[in-house]
Formats: structure tokens, sequence, C-alpha cells
DNA sequence: TTGTACGCGTTATCAG
DNA sequence: CTGATAACGCGTACAA
């Protein structure tokens, strides 16, 4: 294949539009800024001469020379999550409004694939990353600050100063669901908890133990379980609890995400267990589905959008005016009453 | 502020890796591609001192050199339907495997949107494009002709020759659906269906009523019914459906998506009707939770992450060898039967 | 008001 | 084997 049929679609340049226009190619780059040094009828006629050849700019060109990219990187850890969701349309919108545009890409939890990610922004000059950390105390954080871009944390707060993050309360979280629990009659209490590396799992648990305290109740471990986000693990993990038993040591279970809920429910329906009359589940997020599941999901609801929302207003805020200090937001969760919960009294 | 304060953080380039290796730029340039022109002990030196230095390539720089810009762009048009993650995690799956990033944006069914959306793709020198279009008749599909990047269409099939997609074939997905209700003693069935200028209702429309003669059943106009892909929408029109009727006239509902169903769900919840016994329902696409609803949703499966992993390979194929055909995949649909709708005798 | 020259970080070609 | 130089498309001093 020659050379010349290789690069068959030649972008259209200024060059072009100078040499279309009549002007020099300066004049016409000033003129596209609609820069007022250049006069009005000459304006008009190389916007017109761009119009007319299809003209757009070359993003990487500009980039380069000016060294904003006008691109956002997003870094999430599952992408299949519905958690996810309303955050991501919300930062596109967003974004999208003031003419930037966003690289999504997900780390599946594995460190090495999330250390390529945040090189990769670096590599296409993203202006900021949203990003939520594998774990907020790796070696991947060292990335972020010694090449100092501009980054908001979700999902994790590292402890460092110097840092912006819009962070959920999962502590608040895990305590408004045991002491709902409790309030209904339930002692024992399984915390069904995310996986052990995940700071969300950390503070949840944290929030678990605070209200059993609070409510003198003492915390048996055999009723902390460790799991995964995810449907089938779930489902799995609590079919597994029943093996050789005859009957559960506790009466509720409080999950660390919705969809883990989701696989409780499946496997209660095969072990003959009814939600809520011989258990009582409470989930996490309150995905959109929650609301629409058989028996409708009691849940700690998160505020998905105004993550999304905030992260991009800080990040934003902080690439415009350079200067400024960082920025802490935690946002509160609430529980959302429906119907998985019953009353319990032995 | 100063202009040394705003580059603070200037970027490790070839040059600096040169001072420091002592080589010129052009010899570091070939020892960091691993060219076996430069010899293997000043090629080690080099590689040293880019670690050492924590250098990464600029791809703004490569790109504008080398018109490659190892990024896709995605454009789909509602990025709060699940239909999509299956399909998004897979081609982001893929993409990283080969090097590539993703440029996710929405059009929000939306020309203009779609069409700034296009450009912005051609702007960042995407090297393809993975395209929901909002209509496949519409002038946007112009800029992609002309300007001849390789682009493969998932959800609609252009009538144009020189074009690739991954379709699901709709048709079959409503014909089974019908079928399947006139199997089981359906005959007034209402089609809730997308709104009007998508292809893809179009299509839908034509497997029901394929499937309505094929059974010498004479279509009733008034059972057709015309929505948006939402579940809060679908919730309204069906209970307006209601208004000052005692009965209705129809025992099944086909929806062009299970978000639908879902929004009907909530509906006969609220108007007593039970599913199945008063009302049997069929959704489209079968996404995750469908399965899990109550009652569990009979749906007509959509191959989500195939339509994600083939409109990957063809594209990259296409990218990477220039020549080549174009590719035209269509997918089939298929009944996943669950408990969502009941045998029906007068 | 318009034009010229140079640099952003790469890759590619050609000399040495 | 290594090094100098031009080019990719754009922005910005500075000169005219």
């Amino acid at each position: 294949m020659s050379s010349i049929e290789k690069r068959k679609h030649k972008q259209i340049t200024i060059k072009h539009i100078a040499r279309e226009a009549g002007f020099s190619f300066s004049t016409v780059a000033k003129a596209l800024r609609n820069d007022p040094v250049v006069r009005l009828d000459t304006r008009q006629k190389i916007l017109d001469a761009a119009r007319k050849l299809n003209y757009y700019p070359n993003l990487m060109a500009k980039t380069l020379r000016s060294r904003k990219s006008k691109t956002i990187g997003i870094i999430l850890n599952d992408l299949t999550n519905p958690l996810y969701y309303e955050t991501i349309e919300e930062i596109e919108k967003k974004l999208k409004k003031s003419g930037y545009t966003m690289i999504l890409s997900d780390s599946n939890f594995d460190l090495s694939i999330e250390r390529e990610n945040l090189i990769t922004m670096l590599s296409k000059n993203a202006d900021g990353i949203i990003f939520s950390p594998v774990s907020s105390s790796s070696d991947n954080m060292e990335i972020i600050f010694t090449n100092g871009i501009n980054t908001v944390f979700i999902d994790a707060k590292p402890d460092n100063d110097r840092i912006n993050y819009v962070y959920i309360d999962h502590q608040m979280a895990s305590f408004l669901a045991t002491e709902y629990l409790i309030d209904n009659g339930h002692k024992d209490i399984l915390l069904f908890n995310g996986p052990k590396y995940l700071s969300s799992s950390d503070e949840f648990l944290k929030g678990y133990r605070k209200a059993l305290e609070k409510n003198n109740i003492e915390m048996d471990e055999s009723l902390l379980l460790w799991g995964d986000i995810s449907i089938e693990k779930s489902y799995n993990k609590f079919l597994d609890l029943y093996h050789d038993k005859d009957s559960i040591p506790f009466s509720a279970v409080i999950c660390l995400s919705d969809l883990m809920a989701i696989g409780i429910y499946k496997a209660a329906r095969e072990l003959g267990l009814h939600i809520p009359e011989n258990l009582s589940v409470i989930g996490y997020d309150n995905i959109f589905v929650s609301e629409f599941l058989n028996p409708p999901l009691t849940t700690i609801h998160a505020p998905k959008k105004r993550v999304g929302l905030k992260a991009v207003e800080i990040l934003l805020s902080r690439i415009e005016n350079e200067n400024g200090g960082y920025t802490k937001i935690e946002l509160k969760p609430r529980l959302f009453v429906r119907e998985s919960v019953s009353r319990f009294s032995k």
C-alpha cells in the first residue's frame, strides 16, 4: 500500500482554510477563536471557508501546544455495578456542558490494572481524574501525588491533606441499618460485608460495631461474613452458610451492597426462606431496581448523582482556577424503609 | 501567577532522558521502542534512565505524528440504561487488552448532541467509533462517511453497503414474544413499543405484525402503544391507559425493554392487577435484574456481551488491516421463560 | 490589521 | 550503531 493511500483521509487544517480564504494561517487561527483583532469581514470570510471545508480542529495539536486536553479520566472498579450508572451519567452531562470529554476505564479491583489506567490518563494528558481507588493506601497513590494531576477521589478518603474527595459516609450507613434492625427487635444480625481490602468494608464494619455497642449488644464474631460485591458470589456464599445446619443463628442480614442483597434473595428463595418473615434483609446503595424486588428492599440510600455532580464541580474548579484549596465533601446516606425487614420477637 | 508557576508539572520527555543517559534524543526514541539497531548496553542505560525519571510517553505528540490515537469513541444514547453496561464492560476489557482506550459519550436521543459527539471523536483523532445512532437516516451519518472514519454501528443497520454493524434482530425478538403469547392462548396483546423515531421500534412492530398474521389474528391498532424507554414514563403511561376504564381490552403486554416492563410492574401493583394472573408481561433485553423481579420476568434475551465483543473485533481488525471488506453481523435473541406469563383461556 | 518564526513531544528519514 | 533534522497542526510572541 503506498504511503499516499495510507493517509487518504488527510485532515483539513487551518492552512487549507488559509489558502481557501486567501489569508495567512495565523490570521485564520485568530479568526477561528473570534479574536477581535481580526477585521470583521475577513473573520466572516474565514469562518465561511472553514464551514465550507468542514473544518474541525485537531485537539491533539491543540493539547500539545496548550497543555490542556479538555478531557477527564474516570477510573472505576466495576462498570457493571449499577451503583455507578447514575454517577457516570451525571459526570458525563456536567462535563459535556463545560466542553470536556471523559475517558472511562475499569480497574477491576486490580492494582496493576489501576496503575496502567493511571499512567494512561497521564499519557493522554488528562486535565484531571475522578478516581475510585482499589485501596487508598497503595503505591498507586504516589503516581497522583508526584505528577500533581488534579484528582477527586470518590469511594475513598485517603489520609492526606492535599487531596479532594467526595465521600459517602459508609460508617453512618451501616450504623443506620443496624440501629433500624435493633429497633425492630433484632439482636443476632449478620453483617455481610465486602472484601477485606476495600476501605468501605472497613468503615462499614465500624458503623456496625458502633451501633451494637451503643445498644449494649456484644458482637458475635461469627456473624461477620466477608464476601464480594456480586450477585452470583453472594448467592453462593450465602448458600454455603447453610450447609449442615438446621437453623440459622441470625434473624437479619445487612449487606454492603444491594447486589449482595439480591444474591441473598435468590438463595433464600431456593432455601424456602421467606423474606422478611424468616429473614430480614437490608441493603446499601439503593440501586434503581431495589424498589422493584420481591419484597421491595429496605436499604440505605447513597446519593449517587450528587457524588458525580460534586466530583465534577470540584475538579473543574480546580482545573480552571489553579490556586484554591482542597475540597473534602462527606455525603450522608439515608434509610429507605420498604418491605424486607420485619419486627422480630422471639 | 507567573508563567513558570503555571507549568510547574512539566512532563518528562525523551530529551530529559537523553540528557540523563548521555545520548541524543533520537537514539533514545529508538531505544524506547526496543529498536535492535541500538546497541544492547546503551539501550539498557536508556531504559534505566527512563525508569529512574518515571518517564511516560506523551500520547498527544505521538498521535499528532502518527495519526493513530489508540482511542475508540463510544457513542450511546442512554447511559442509565443497564442494557448498555454489559456491552460497555466487554468493550472496555477488549480494548484494554489491545492497548486502546475509550471515550464514552451519550447523545440522549438528541441529534444535535450526537453531532457534537461525532465531531469530538473526530477532533480527538479517534481511530474508530462504536456508534448507536439516534436515527440511522439522519444527516449525522454524512459526518462518518465523508470523513471515512472506521465505525461499527450497534442498535441500527443503516442501508448502506459500506458499513459495519452488529445488530440484534429486533423483529425476531417481538416475533418470538408474540408467538409465545399466542401459544399460551392470548389473542389481545398490547404492544408497548418504544418511541416512533427509533428504528428498533419499527422493527419491533414488524415482528409483532408478522406473528399475528401468521396466526391469522387481525391486528387491533388500538393495541399499539408508543412509549419511552424509561421506568417512570412507562409507569405513567400505563396508568393513563386505565383512566375511566373498568376492564382492559388485552390480556398480555409485550415491551420493547425490560425497563418498560418494570414500569408496568409498578403500575400493576398500584392497580391491584396481579402478574401473571390478571396480566401477562414479556420484556426485551433480559437485563441483569429481570430474573429477580416479582414475578421473575419472562423476556427475550439480547446477547449484549456479544454485541460489545463483536463490535470491537470488527473495529480493531479494520483499523489494523486497512483493507478488508465490511462486516455485518446479525445476532439472534432468545426467549427466556420465567413466570410473568400465564396460560390464558376465556 | 496581517504575517513570520518558533516550539509543544514525537516519529521517520537520512547522514555520518 | 548514533545523531541531526524535518514534519505532524496549532498557538503565540514579535515583526511588518
